[in-house]
DNA sequence: ACTTTGACTTCGG
DNA sequence: TCCGAAGCCAAAG
């Protein structure tokens, strides 16, 4: 299952971001974001600075919020105020390891309604 | 085997 | 916008 999350994390293009609950769906965990955190902190070699609370909130404690905070703008990520400018940097998942008719379907709809917004 | 804890989320006040 | 409570999952103690 870490290999899911790692995955997952991975997938997220520089200068983007994601929220734990993002991960934790997009590989196949709803419900358990704090999960992502905590493969963030034993799993090295992660771009653990793109991912963030709900809403593009940094939740790392202390100094490695300060750090995740810049390391984000070196990839050019804006923010508004203390969180992440989630409506230009939110990546979205589209569930890889899935493959259920149903669920593209779904995906398929998802993505539709977001191309036509 | 039980309780605590955490880089979370969502809902109310 | 900020704070607290409840829900939730797995790893540690």
């Amino acid at each position: 299952m870490h290999d899911r999350i790692r995955r997952a994390i991975l997938s997220v293009p520089y200068g983007k971001v994601a929220s734990y609950g993002s991960v934790a769906r997009a590989a196949g965990y709803p419900g358990a974001p704090r999960m992502v955190a905590r493969v963030l902190r034993q799993s090295e070699g992660l771009p653990w600075q793109r991912i963030v609370g709900a809403g593009g909130a940094i939740k790392c404690p202390g100094e490695s919020g300060f750090e995740q905070r810049f390391r984000l703008q070196m990839e050019g990520v804006t923010f508004r105020g203390r969180r992440v400018d989630m409506k230009r940097h939110e990546h979205r998942f589209t569930k890889p390891p899935r493959k259920k008719a149903a669920e593209s379907k779904a995906a398929k709809a998802r993505q539709t309604r977001a191309a036509n917004r």
